[in-house]
DNA sequence: TTAGGCAGATTAAACGATTAATCACCTTCA
DNA sequence: TGAAGGTGATTAATCGTTTAATCTGCCTAA
């Protein structure tokens, strides 16, 4: 059991043949005879040999590696990101470098310059809202929203939120309270938008900016929704799974019923959207797709590099062919029909306890 | 603005020097007389130098490089921990590769073998529940529970559950509902020995399994919970945020109070838990102290290698002079003192309740 | 005076893979 | 018979850094 790291040099000396020829076998580059190829192979499988990034890298000058930046790594989308982006890459032969941002815009320059020095092929970022990432070094696949500038892919979200307005619209909401976190986003800009759209001209709407609330009552505040509820609401639509757990559960402290007195939605389909009571009714984004989008056009500039146009190296934000991937509506127990249970109503349902 | 690239040569050769001697001022390990190694830093720096990291790595066999592997990277905690772990790694001079096992244990061996392919000095796992990692070709920090057999690190979650065990004690609670997900983690059966241990042996305690409760009732189905609180029940104590979140929407929705009727606890102070009505007790993890340790150890152990006992190349577990790292009791408002708002005192108010 | 010692530099050999250039040999056709 | 062409392999250079070994003066002590 003395193998100490089998290289090129060792499957060269055992079959007698010299490391170029080796080499050539396994890369299918060079000239070389068919059972040649195969015996190569067959000791290189049988020796465990496995090529070294290290040598590979000094030569060709690409690590193979990926760097992927996310703008607040706290936040619970990063492991649907995270994971989609890993996949991903592994599957077009990629590792994944991470580095947090931390929501500061100088710790995301920092941590770009970190992954350049570590010699990442590219870069996959996600970036702080209101950034914009013209140059890095190294091609580079954006995913904000399409309404931003130099965005290479991401979902739709303005169509997410023209469709979710529309399945309020129908189950009759003529009153929504909109629940944004701050108006700087394009992504949550987006969904407004789309929202705004989707519920039609005949819908009140008022929009709430969670940010701006903390400002004054402290972060954690309560967001007031007993009121606008009392004052005729019947659908809360928020930008993000988390407000809309906010939400719930606000409600429901306040003895307020979801869906009957007021529908409740949200945004990405997190992980506790399936298990909290009712299930919520929310936007997934295709993460796998804009991964593969995202990954397949770094990928295509990275090697598009050394072979097609001779010597002019991308530097900076990549495009791709599709740069818009629907969303997906998923249909839970927090939004109903408008007016089921009024707040007049209350009274006798809640009564029910073992409904 | 033609610079491709500079390396050590040219910095040796615009001073008219050796490479050598560049290498060794900027290292600071051979002998190179101070004016000399100031004159290098300068031009270094002036020149925007970089050493590459692919010949770098192939010289010194090493990389600057550790891998992650997580048991299932959707699990609301990996954002704490990748962060953590990422932040303890930069600060010690090593990037960070990610890989998931997606809950398979079969992936799980395979993303080792990818991280070891790519040249990782160290490997960080948080191995899936009943996973023992033993060898690896390099050294590997585990993060599981202080039970497990080569464990590295990880919170003192036995303590963690006694402390809470305790808090809820002197609340008044005797009747108390422990709630975990399955019987195979040494994380869970660690926390619930701690809270059985922190109630006293006054205490009547009862423990639902969700797996098992899923098994027959579907995924998301509900725990039942309205029963047990009739049954006596005044608090319950969750192994998981996640869990208490499950458990505190589905009492709400029932029109149960909390924390009034019921009292409901955490664990892992995951990212709503703060922001939910009302704000969960839970237990929070030193994540930051856990990844330094972890970091640390993997970080002696790669570079003891190269130094002290001559060619004994760890691989496989390491281990840290900590390997426990307390849990910090977040009181919020979802606990509150036994009896004040029991169920009879609700129906008291309320009117009759069904069935 | 000379051997020894040391500071301060240089030389040169790796590390492991890729690849352009070259070579040896065999066919084939004029 | 000999030149041209093709095939299958080898040679050798190269990527950028580290580091053991070596070299060159110069200072000191015997």
């Amino acid at each position: 059991m003395n193998r100490p790291k089998p290289k090129l040099s060792r499957i060269a000396e055992t079959l007698g043949v010299s490391v170029a020829t080796v080499s050539n076998a396994l890369s299918g580059k060079g000239r070389v005879s068919p059972e040649l190829v195969e015996r190569i192979r067959a000791t290189a499988a049988e020796l465990g040999y496995v090529p070294s990034v290290a040598g590979r890298a000094l030569r060709t000058g690409r690590s193979g590696v990926l760097g992927l930046v996310l703008p607040n790594i706290a936040n619970p989308l990063f492991p649907q990101i995270a994971q989609a982006i890993e996949h991903a890459a592994a599957g077009a032969g990629y590792g994944v470098l991470i580095a947090n941002s931390r929501g500061e815009i100088s710790t995301q320059t920092e941590a770009i310059g970190r992954l350049i020095e570590r010699g990442v092929d590219g870069i996959v970022i996600v970036p702080r809202r209101g950034t914009r990432i013209v140059e890095a070094g190294c091609p580079i696949a954006v995913i904000d929203s399409p309404s931003t500038p130099g965005n290479t892919v991401s979902a739709d979200h303005w169509e997410g939120g023209r469709r979710m307005g529309a399945h309020l619209r129908e189950l009759g909401h003529r009153n929504v309270l909109l629940i944004g976190n701050n108006t700087t986003s394009n992504v949550q800009s987006d969904r407004i938008g789309g929202l705004k759209a989707g519920l039609g001209p005949n819908a009140a709407t008022e929009t709430l900016w969670i940010e701006r609330l903390e400002a004054a009552g402290g972060a954690g505040c309560p967001l007031g929704l007993v009121e606008k509820v009392r004052g005729g609401v019947t659908a809360i639509a928020t930008l993000s799974d988390l407000t809309a757990l906010r939400a719930l559960t606000e409600l429901q402290g306040a003895g307020i019923s979801v869906p009957d007195t007021v529908s409740v939605t949200g945004f990405d389909d997190l992980i506790w959207s399936s298990v909290v009571t009712p299930r919520l009714t929310t936007m997934r984004m295709d993460m796998g797709s804009i991964a593969e989008i995202a990954v397949t056009a770094l990928v295509d500039a990275i090697e598009g590099d050394r072979r097609g146009n001779g010597g002019e190296e991308t530097s900076g934000p990549v495009s791709a062919p599709i740069s818009k991937v629907p969303m997906e509506l998923v249909i839970r127990q927090s939004t109903g029909v408008a007016g089921v249970g009024s707040l007049k109503a209350k009274n006798r349902t809640e009564g029910e306890l073992a409904s």
